[in-house]
DNA sequence: ATGTCGATACTTTATCGA
């Protein structure tokens, strides 16, 4: 089984990159990240044409997160836990049942947190506290468990192209990557980082200055699996060719192969 | 040093968030 996270940076601007690369990828999930669109307007019926259940928790403008499946949901739940006065739309969790048992997935836009020391910042680690104890009582379920979507994390110096440039950066402070870092000390592992201990093989390049020309990417797009999930680790790696096309997202899809 | 993009609104240019 194929699971992939893209954040698409905006379903409308991106409908076709996203059903090319669904067609020519042919994932059995796929979490999209800022879909940037509001439930009703959500194209779901382009997936549904593909072949895919689609679950999706969105708002107006900015944020939101779609769970495609070819199989069907069992369950599906939005919102993390820990805040109910949190409106941003960045969390979805699923159930599907596959021939081993089930499989939870959980899709998630974690919160950018820039400029570091804003309410912004406070906002990124207290939901990464939330996520951490959502994901610590998940565990004790002992499933098959994938974490996969836009963690707005460099884990490592390795997962980005100069790491003195972004000492300042929400995405690479000692605070974040200690909350990451807490997070996989659950017992979770980085897919990727399983498969492949190459430095600078990044997911994402800032439209500005060039970035994908001269490869200044970084890593932040991430499958935390859990070890049932782990045990079942097949491949995981990342698709750079969709950064390239005509009107790109700034990220690109990185993806699992499960056996399950 | 700068360089971009998507969505939105007191809209056709500015602002925000990334």
């Amino acid at each position: 089984m194929k699971i992939a996270t893209w954040n698409i940076n905006g379903i409308k601007a991106r409908i076709d990159a996203a059903t090319t690369w669904l067609k020519q990828a042919n994932p059995d999930i796929a979490c999209f990240q800022e879909t940037k669109c509001q439930d009703e307007a959500f194209p779901a019926h382009v997936f549904e044409d593909l072949g895919y259940n689609v679950a999706i928790h969105g708002q107006k403008g900015f944020n939101g997160v779609a769970l495609l499946s070819k199989l069907p949901f069992d369950e599906v739940r939005p919102k993390l836990a820990g805040d109910p006065d949190d409106v941003q739309a960045r969390y979805l969790e699923a159930v599907i049942s596959v021939p081993s048992g089930v499989l939870r997935l959980i899709n998630i836009y974690l919160p950018n947190g820039n400029p570091f020391g804003t309410e912004k910042f406070a906002y990124k680690l207290a939901w990464m506290s939330r996520l951490r104890e959502r994901v610590k009582g998940l565990l004790a379920l002992e499933e098959p468990m994938v974490i996969a979507g836009d963690f707005n994390v460099i884990p490592a110096p390795e997962d980005v192209y100069n790491p003195s440039a972004w000492m300042d950066d929400a995405l690479f402070r000692p605070e974040s990557r200690a909350h990451f870092q807490a997070l996989v000390n659950l017992g979770l592992t980085d897919a990727f980082r399983a498969c492949h201990d190459e430095p600078h093989r990044f997911t994402f390049w800032d439209y500005q200055a060039g970035a994908w020309q001269k490869n200044q990417g970084l890593r932040i797009d991430h499958l935390l699996l859990s070890p049932q999930a782990a045990d079942r680790l097949q491949a995981c790696e990342i698709d750079p060719a969709p950064r390239g096309w005509e009107k790109p997202s700034d990220h690109v899809p990185i993806w699992i192969e499960l056996s399950v």
